[in-house]
DNA sequence: CCAGGGGTCCTTTTT
DNA sequence: GGACCCCTGG
């Protein structure tokens, strides 16, 4: 269904959010409330650029923060501008960077297989760099240390600069502790790790386009040539970096359209800066401000308890949120004895309102402070044949077996990576232990080599005749792999393959096998049951692999459809064939629900997040838990503000905590409710209520006590919906309880 | 020098 | 449910 015009669509907007899509030249800023329909103004505007103004879709950029975000944007872009507006730049910050990167890594020295480190690997490599220089010892916080380098990095600061301003620190007498000398003396030899295994990190992927951007005048004007409109979603959580990636890619005509809300940033600890959003006309002159005001989502109590809390932030741009839906059910507000019984209870309630208001299970979400909340809930969800679905949290690419798997593919792709091949060099065992890894290493320090070039020349005089020929048949393994992944890629991109597996995923499956991790899964006693669960993960990891082949080729189709009509507009670099480099890069930079939850379960299941991860959701009802001092406000935050005293920081840590309950508050639609536990942990410790609940007015909230009494309909209700449960619980195993004939 | 077992600790938020 | 450390036996 392809609209006729953009202007017949423009009719369903409100004038606030018409003069957002039409004010396009220059910097724009749209203030949007929660729930004011940001997405499908920007999609509008989208619309409306390519529609009216006739603008070619390939010259613009949207960019948002996570891939579900980018994918809902597709999806309403493609709704309002039809499949014209395909060509239309849609990525994360990450994704663009990496593509960035990818065609211009030779003017960087990169080479043009980088890895991408993230999580672990990151982890990983800090501790090499810090082996290395033997800094730290015993009881390091290497996390604490990343997270500083990080930190650096996302203010654009580099490592002689660290240094310097952990002096100066140290010299004005600020509170700049001995973790921030030892940081700013890892950052350095961190980077140098990265750079001998050809990696960059995360922060990388924005940091180093920032700096090719900026030092490279050829590069700028063929990204100037190539994109002039960009577009930014929830704006308030860029970091200096961010920042000037916009501003460098929005060049002279200054086309930067931001769209956010400063009320909803919740990511200052890694490194957002909302002085991003509240300054936005002092970094771009003349930019014209838009602010979207009401709220399509919430009912007016839910939006009322949300402003309510909201109005204790000081710093915030002028905004009230109006509705013009119904007042609503008041928001319940229930104390429980502890988090079993907290999680007991909210199962119930969910049962319980499912059936007494003809509920899908997708219509329920749980929103919690921390990831470890989520699991006694999904205990007591589980018990009682609940199905859900547990979102963000740790990724399937964590999964040992598959950080395993893809270690090797890793060590394939580029021979250089460092942190792959240590991984695994031993696993599955064949006899170069952890002395024999630390020779290597010595040896590459004192002679100046890349690890990776080091075990390619070891000798029996350094390791011993065993270890060295262990490591000779260990490298022999991978370059066989390496040959017969070359012969895989030519194929693949050579025609594409549509029945059976592509070829990389077809090598991938063979070379996975041979490793011998799935013999290893199968004879560790330790994984017991799991065993053909984590080998099911190994044949999804192949999966991702076929479907990323399978992706290349569908957008080859649709490149060459436009290209044909404008060749001359053609990206420099053309169409990149499937490479497994180009597999692995995806897979990094992936949403990890994203290739996995298929739309299904979205109405199926109830859905467990945190707080930070609920970000642009909405749900009809939601279950806002643990509202506890140490959970929310967080103990480190309430620690993080006694430690910055009187001093005034931008960044309150207590400011922050008070907008997460603030989204979480408006990811409601119709119901909301709160709760805590009277007690919290191993030792049952005694709580406060959260500071916050206090500021929410008592006339919006029903107070529910801890055994409630249910009026007899209520019981009623439950009864069958108890019996249904039961014989749902009778039926198949792989089948979700389904009630009868209560749904659909 | 290597492999494997068994204890202990802890857990903010994420691209 | 891990990640990590130390110990023991080959």
């Amino acid at each position: 269904m392809t609209p006729r015009n953009a202007s017949s669509h423009l009719l369903s907007l409100n004038p606030e959010q018409r003069r957002a899509v039409q004010a396009t030249e220059g910097p724009v800023l749209i203030l949007a409330g929660a729930g004011s329909g940001k997405t499908k103004t920007l999609a509008h505007r989208i619309a409306h650029l390519i529609r009216v103004r006739r603008v070619e879709p390939q010259r613009i950029v949207a960019v948002t923060f996570t891939n579900r975000a980018a994918a809902e944007m597709r999806e309403r872009v493609g709704a309002f501008a039809g499949p014209e507006a395909r060509p239309v730049v849609l990525s994360t910050f990450h994704s663009l960077g990496a593509r960035i990167l990818r065609e211009f890594a030779p003017r960087l020295g990169l080479p043009p297989r980088f890895a991408i480190y993230a999580g672990a690997d990151q982890l990983a490599a800090l501790r090499t760099a810090c082996g290395e220089v033997s800094i730290g010892g015993d009881r390091f916080d290497y996390k604490r240390v990343l997270r500083q380098i990080s930190d650096w990095k996302s203010r654009s600061v580099d490592p002689a600069n660290a240094t310097r301003e952990v002096v100066a620190g140290i010299t004005r007498g600020t509170r700049s502790d001995e973790y921030a000398v030892l940081a700013a003396d890892a950052y350095l030899k961190y980077e140098e790790v990265l750079r001998a295994s050809g990696a960059v990190d995360f922060d990388d992927l924005l940091l180093l386009p920032v700096r090719l951007l900026d030092q490279d005048e050829e590069v700028r004007r063929a990204l100037w040539k190539r994109w002039h409109y960009i577009m930014i979603d929830e704006y308030q959580d860029t970091n200096g970096v961010q920042l000037q990636l916009a501003r460098l890619l929005a060049g002279q005509r200054r086309n930067l359209c931001v769209v956010g809300d400063d009320d909803q940033s919740i990511y200052a600890f890694r490194g957002a800066d909302v002085g991003n959003i509240l300054e936005f006309e002092r970094h771009f002159p003349g930019a014209t401000v838009i602010t979207l005001e009401q709220n399509y989502r919430s009912t007016q109590r839910i939006l009322e308890a949300a402003n309510a809390v909201i109005r204790g932030n000081p710093h915030r741009h002028p905004k009230s949120l109006r509705t013009e839906n119904g007042i609503g059910a008041p928001i319940d507000f229930a104390e429980y004895e502890d988090e079993a019984t907290e999680a007991e209870e909210v199962a119930k309630e969910i049962q319980y309102r499912r059936m007494q208001y003809k509920l899908a299970w997708g219509d329920f979400a749980v929103l919690y402070r921390t990831n470890t909340q989520g699991r006694v809930f999904e205990e007591v969800l589980r018990e009682r044949n609940i199905p859900y679905r547990v979102l963000g949290g740790d990724s399937f690419f964590d999964r040992k077996e598959v950080a395993d798997a893809l270690a090797y593919l890793r060590a394939v792709a580029n021979g250089k990576d460092e942190i792959a091949l240590r991984r695994i060099i031993n696993y599955p065992t064949r006899g170069i232990g952890r002395t024999t890894v630390l020779k290597v290493a010595e040896r590459a320090t004192e002679r100046k080599a890349g690890f990776a070039a080091m075990l390619a020349q070891i000798s029996e005089g350094d390791v011993g005749a065993a270890a060295a020929r262990s490591i000779g048949h260990f490298l022999a393994f991978l370059g066989h792999a390496r040959q017969a992944l070359h012969a895989a890629e030519a194929e693949s991109g050579r025609r594409p393959v549509l029945d059976a597996l592509p070829p990389i995923a077809r090598w991938a499956e063979h070379f996975i096998r041979e490793t011998g991790i799935e013999e290893d899964i199968r004879r560790d006693p330790r994984n017991g049951k799991s065993a053909p669960f984590r080998v099911d993960n190994l044949r999804d990891l192949v999966g991702t692999i076929a479907r990323y082949e399978r992706g290349r080729w569908e957008e080859a189709a649709e490149l060459m459809a436009s290209t044909l009509a404008e060749a001359s507009l053609a990206p420099p670099a053309g169409w990149d064939p499937p490479t497994l480099h180009g597999a692995l890069a995806r897979l990094a930079l992936a949403d990890p629900d994203e290739d996995r939850d298929d739309k299904r379960q979205e109405d199926a299941s109830v859905a467990l997040l945190t707080l930070h991860s609920a970000k642009g959701l909405e749900f009809p009802d939601v279950f806002l838990v643990g509202l506890e001092e140490g959970i929310l406000p967080h103990a480190r935050s309430i620690e993080a503000a006694a430690d910055a005293g009187g001093t005034a920081l931008v960044a309150d840590p207590l400011a922050e905590e008070r907008r997460l309950l603030y989204v979480g508050i408006t990811r409601a639609q119709r119901r909301l409710m709160l709760s805590l536990c009277k007690s919290r942990g191993r030792s049952s410790q005694p709580t406060q209520p959260s500071r916050y609940l206090a500021e929410i007015p008592p006339d919006l909230l029903n107070v529910r006590t801890a055994q409630e009494e249910r009026s007899p309909e209520e019981s009623a209700t439950l009864r069958q919906n108890f019996f249904a449960e039961m014989k749902a619980m009778l039926e198949p195993p792989e089948q979700a309880p389904r009630p009868p004939g209560i749904e659909e």
